[in-house]
DNA sequence: TGACATTAGTTCGAGACTCGTACTTAATAG
DNA sequence: CTATTAAGTACGAGTCTCGAACTAATGTCA
C-alpha cells in the first residue's frame, strides 16, 4: 500500500497517459513528437498511447499546421466533450455549482442564493448534471466545497461553525444522488475546504496562474487562506492549516468575535472594516464592499478607513510571507471590489516588513474568479486524478 | 521531463526497488511475504528485488523467526555495512560532520569548534571519508547544511548573511574532494538550509519521529524555522519559506538587529532573552543557555525573565500553528537547555491563543539531538534518492 | 514416529509495456 | 519531377510484473 501509480505495467501506462495528458493541458495543443520530446517517452509509446486516448475521446486531432519543411505534424489536444468534473460548493448564503470539462472549459456555472441546505444543494448538482452531464459525457467526479474543516478522508466533517451539517453523509448523500442519475461507472465524490478550493482554482485558472506557490486569501467576517506549495494544497496535520483569521497580530484592544484580542480578523475582517469606515452591513459581503468601494470616491474619510485597514491587511501577509514565502497572493472575499484602495497600502506596509532586503515582495492580486472560485477549484479536484495517473480514461 | 520515476520498465523496477526499501525502513526487518504484502507488489517480484539488493549489499537475511505453523519465513533487513552517506554542516561558530548508513546508524558524528570556513569544512569530510567510508563502502550522496538561503537548484547560496562564502563554490569544491577520495561512481552533492536539515533530521530521527507534520524552532541570535508538511520540507517560491525570525509580533517597542520593530526574535532572541534575566553572553548560544538554566535554579528574577520570554515564543507558535497546524514542534538551539523554563509558559500562552476549540495544541518537545541535528538531517537528506527510486544500488 | 497441514519462497510461462530501428507517408525546395 | 526533410507507424527485442504450480521447511496430531 505504498506506490499509488500502481506497480505493474499497466500502472505504468497509466503514469504515461498522465504525463501526455498534462503535457498536453500545460503546452496546449501538440503533435506526437512533441510529446514525446516533453515527457520524455519515445515517439511509438507516443504514439500507441494517443491513439487509446483517442478512442476513449479524451483527445482529437486538430488541423495540421503547414508551412515548414517535411511532413507536417498533426497536433493533438484536449477534448472536452466526453469528460467532465463537477464542482459544488455550499455556504451560507449561497449555493454554487460547475462543471468544467477535460480541456478545461467552464461547461456550466451557476450560483443560487440562500445556502447552507444540504437538500438544496443536490438539487442543485442534480440540474447541473441534467444540463451539463447528461447522456454522452461521462463525470469522473465531484466535489464540494464546505466552510469546514474537513478530515483527511477527505469526506466527512469535523467542524464547521457557521453551517448546520451532518457532516457525515454530505459526502454520502452526494455519491447517492448521482449514483441515481448516471448509469457508467460512479465518480469519486469528496468534500474539501472552500477557501482551498479557492486557492486550487486561483493557481490554475486565476490570478495566481503559473505560480508553483500561492496563497489565497478570503475575506468576509472571517479570514480565511488557502496554501498552495509545488502545485499542491497544504492541509496540516488535522486540516486546520490556513486558519489565519485568529492570529494573534492585530492591537491587542481590538475584541474578536472569539472572544480573545488582537486577532487579525478582528483588525481586518468585515465588520472591524465597516467599523472603520463608518458604514452598514448589506445583505451579502460582497454588495456590501461594493457600496464601500462606491462611498469612497467621495468620501476621504472611508478612503482614510480603508487605508488603515489596508496597512492591517499587509501586516498578516507579511506575516505569512515570512512563513510561507509564496510568489502570488490572490485576495478574494469583500477585498476584491475594494481593489487599491486597500492593496495599495498593504503593499506598502508589506515592503516595510519584509524579511529581509534580498527577499521579493510576493504580488498581491485580486481575485478574478469572484464567487465561483470555490466551485471552480472544487471542479478542478476533481479532475486532478485523471491528470495524475489516479484515473484512467482508457480503461 | 516531467515523471521523475523514469518511464520505461526499468524505472518501474527502481520505483518498486525504492518501495521495498522503503517498506524495510519503516517496518524493520520483514520475511518476503511481509513485503508483499506492505507494498502490494507480487511474491515472485519481490523475490526478485530482494535478490537484487541482497546481490547489491543493501540488505542482508537474518536467521529466521520459528514457533508458528508452517515453514519459517526469512526476515530481511536493511544493512549498513555498504552504504553510507555524508552529512556536513558549515556554521558560524563550529563544523560539524556526519556518517549515516543505509540502516538508519549513526556511523560517525564528530564537531569541530570554529567554523565559517570552507577549507576547514572540506578538510573535515575527508577525514569522515577517511575513517568512516574508506574502502568497502559507497558513499551514494554528500549534502552541506548552511545557515544562509539556498536556490533551488539545491547547489547555490543566494544569501548568506553571517557568513562569507563564496556561494556558487561550495557544491563543486566539496564534489572535487570526494571525487578526489573515492573510485567509486561520483556521490550526489548538495546544499541545504540548516533549518531545514535539522527539521529533517528531528522528523526522522528526533523529537518529532513519525508526524507527517512537523515544526522545528532554533533559537540563537536569530530565530529560524523548518517546516515539515507530509513528510517533505516546505521551501517557497525562492527557498524563503520559515524565516520568522522577522515576524511582526512582538511588542512595538522592542527594536530588532534589522532596523524594524516589533520583529519575533527581538522579544526571544537570544540577545532579548539575556536581556530579561540580566546576564552576559558566553561563547557560544548553548553555552550560554546552559549558564541561564543553572542560574534560575536559584534565581526567581531569571525564572521571571524566562517566563516572559516563554510567553513570546508561545505567541509565536500560536501564530505559525494557525497557519501550519503541525502535529509537533521541536525547539532547538538555545532553547534546548532551558527546557520547562521556557516550555511551560509557552504551552500556557499556546493554548490561551488557539484558533478554535476544536483544534488540538501540537505537542511542544525538545530538540534531542542537540548540535548535531543539521548534520544529521543532512546526511538523511543524502540518503533520500535511496528510497524515494532517484537512485538505484542494484545498478 | 510419520503422515498431514500450513506457510515461505522459487520457477516458469503468459501478458503488458517501452524502446530503437527501419520503414512509410506527406509535405516543401529546387 | 526529384531530392530532402520531418512525422508517424510497424516490428522485434528486452524488461518487467503477475498468477499458478511447485518445492521447501516447520509444527501438529494421530
Amino acid at each position: 500500500m505504498d506506490r499509488p501509480g500502481g506497480a505493474g505495467t499497466e500502472g505504468l501506462r497509466r503514469d504515461n497517459t498522465a504525463a501526455v495528458l498534462r503535457s498536453l493541458r500545460r503546452r496546449g495543443p501538440s503533435t506526437r513528437v512533441e510529446l514525446a520530446k516533453d515527457t520524455g517517452l519515445a515517439k511509438a509509446t507516443v504514439g500507441v498511447i494517443v491513439a487509446d486516448l483517442q478512442a476513449a475521446g479524451a483527445v482529437a486531432e486538430e488541423g495540421s499546421r503547414p508551412g515548414v519543411r517535411g511532413r507536417p505534424g498533426r497536433p493533438v489536444a484536449l477534448r472536452g466533450d466526453d469528460v467532465v468534473a463537477l464542482g459544488l460548493e455550499l455556504n451560507v448564503d449561497y449555493t454554487s455549482a460547475v462543471v468544467l470539462d477535460l480541456a478545461g472549459q467552464v461547461v456550466l456555472s451557476e450560483s443560487r442564493p440562500g445556502g447552507g441546505d444540504t437538500a438544496d444543494l443536490l438539487a442543485l448538482a442534480r440540474d447541473a448534471y441534467a444540463v451539463a452531464v447528461g447522456e454522452g459525457r461521462r463525470l469522473v467526479g465531484a466535489t464540494v466545497a464546505v466552510p469546514a474543516l474537513v478530515r483527511g478522508d477527505n469526506r466527512t466533517i469535523a467542524w464547521a461553525p457557521n453551517l448546520h451539517l451532518d457532516g457525515a453523509g454530505l459526502a454520502d448523500d452526494l455519491a447517492a444522488t448521482l449514483a441515481d442519475l448516471g448509469a457508467g461507472p460512479a465518480p469519486v465524490v469528496r468534500v474539501s475546504n472552500d477557501a482551498n478550493c479557492a486557492a486550487y482554482a486561483e493557481s490554475h485558472h486565476g490570478a495566481a496562474r503559473g505560480a508553483a506557490h500561492a496563497l489565497y486569501l478570503t475575506g468576509t467576517v472571517g479570514i480565511g487562506a488557502g496554501i498552495v506549495q509545488d502545485g499542491e494544497l497544504v492541509r496540516g496535520g488535522a486540516g486546520f492549516a490556513g486558519e489565519v483569521g485568529h492570529m494573534p497580530l492585530g492591537d491587542a484592544s481590538a475584541v474578536c468575535g472569539c472572544g480573545r484580542h488582537g486577532c487579525w480578523e478582528a483588525s481586518v475582517g468585515l465588520h472591524a472594516m465597516l467599523a472603520e469606515v463608518q458604514m452598514l452591513e448589506l445583505d451579502t459581503p460582497l454588495r456590501t464592499a461594493e457600496a464601500v468601494a462606491e462611498r469612497a470616491a467621495t468620501d476621504p474619510g472611508v478612503r482614510a478607513g480603508l487605508e488603515r485597514v489596508g496597512r492591517g491587511v499587509g501586516l498578516g501577509i507579511a506575516m505569512l510571507s515570512s512563513v510561507l514565502d509564496p510568489e502570488v497572493v490572490v485576495l478574494g472575499g469583500y477585498f476584491a471590489p475594494l481593489g487599491d484602495l486597500v492593496l495599495d497600502p498593504a503593499r506598502r506596509t508589506l515592503d516595510e516588513r519584509l524579511a529581509s532586503a534580498v527577499q521579493v515582495r510576493p504580488e498581491l492580486r485580486l481575485s478574478t474568479l469572484g464567487i465561483r472560485a470555490a466551485a471552480l477549484g472544487a471542479a478542478e479536484q476533481s479532475l486532478g486524478p485523471v491528470f495524475s495517473g489516479g484515473l484512467d480514461l482508457t480503461s
